[in-house]
DNA sequence: CGTTGTGAACTCATTCACAGCT
DNA sequence: AGCTGTGAATGAGTTCACAACG
């Protein structure tokens, strides 16, 4: 059913591949180039992956370099921002208020990228009715009627392992469409809804891996552009 | 080394297979498992992955599963651990004493998994000198002799952007082998340097990113970011 | 039986190399 | 000249399917 002369440049891209993409987006936010236009070389350059790569990435957005030319900056962070979707603002809540959230809140990034947060939700007495940058903490049974009033698409769960699935499953009712879940453990939830996981331990574990592995092979190593 | 028939841990085992057996070591921890055995499929379910991955990722550690019954849950436990070089302490430092910091400082995973906090640094006056959860706060210009003072190991970075890559420069200097980043941008190091960023930011340009596109594929595993 | 371990097939991701445009 | 876009080649990672074994 061919009725667009102009098919829609996003396909399905890869995990990674959006990853990337973010990574090429902030590059192209802080260095403002030079006749506002980059080439593959620059971005590999920057954020350490090889040029060949840049260029498969960003063709899978269309076609938006010019040969023998490059990128034009302004009109590729657009393009990156719509296909990451974050080319509007979203809202989210955070459920858990340690000191973790208290970092995500301060954490200029998030505003900067359009994340806002719209709330927050605790269930320690103690801290409920507290207000943490400029925003009240509420009882967390209060979120079956709160997230939609806020209308947050996104909650960020910075609570204790134990606690991470009940407050999953209370956000899934609520209506989230998206968890960023900071506990170590699996959440359940329904297809609908979109769950990326920062394991903090984790990732420790991970560089005392790369770090007692034998000197040979750590391929996370910068690969000079210089290839043969 | 013991005498016996041991094998060599196989070497050659990729990054996600190590992220992976982070994930299998969470569960056999937790989940006092009937029996002291695990089978592929319960830690399959358990962290939401194929069967088949799990064998094929245990299986790179030796031989240490029993045809018909499934693997010890305690000595594949002490297998992965050794695989992943955490049956032995590491000694870390602290760098930008803010409140990712003090979540870091707090999360129980870090000191469960053998990773101890022995120092903290910050280049702001007004920090140094306070002790925040039982570690005086001293000055980043202190590095160079109190990094190796402390048999310090790894780095964890938890500053700003701009001063991210001074400070690792300073931690390289003063010994250390591995960094764990928080800053968004790509850290410079010597190969024997090794590093993994989190980079928060991205993390929910992804969930973006997965709850926007097209309801038809997204699969229910979240990978972290990748380092370096 | 049930479960592991593993060759083989397969899918996904990256690099190579160069044609084609500026 | 410089640089993008992309088919082809390569490599990495995952699933299949089943033999081997307790």
């Amino acid at each position: 059913m061919g009725a667009g002369h102009f098919s829609e440049p996003e396909a399905r891209l890869s995990r990674a591949t959006a990853q990337r993409l973010s990574l090429y987006l902030r590059c192209l936010g802080s260095g403002a180039r030079n006749g506002g236009t980059v080439s593959s070389v620059d971005l590999a350059r920057a954020v350490g992956v090889s040029a060949a790569q840049v260029r498969r990435d960003l063709a899978a957005l269309g076609h938006l370099g010019r040969r023998g030319v490059g990128y034009d900056a302004a009109g590729l962070a657009t393009a990156i921002r719509r296909t990451l979707g974050i080319d509007r603002p979203w809202r989210a809540v955070l459920v858990g208020v340690g000191n973790l959230a208290r970092a995500l809140l301060r954490y200029r990034g998030f505003r900067d990228q359009g994340f806002l947060i719209v709330g927050l939700f605790d269930n320690d007495p103690a801290k409920v009715g507290q207000t943490v940058e400029g925003l009240l903490v509420e009882p967390t049974s209060t979120i079956p009627a709160r997230v939609p009033a806020l209308r947050a698409e996104l909650g960020v769960l910075t609570v204790p392992s134990e606690s991470a699935q009940a407050l999953a499953d209370a956000l899934t009712a609520a209506g989230v469409r998206g968890l960023l879940n900071f506990a170590p453990v699996l959440l359940r939830t329904p297809a609908t809804v979109r769950v990326v996981t920062v394991d903090l331990a984790i990732q420790l574990e991970q560089l005392a891996f790369l770090v007692q592995l034998p000197d040979g092979q750590a391929e996370g190593v910068e690969r000079p552009p210089a290839g043969r």
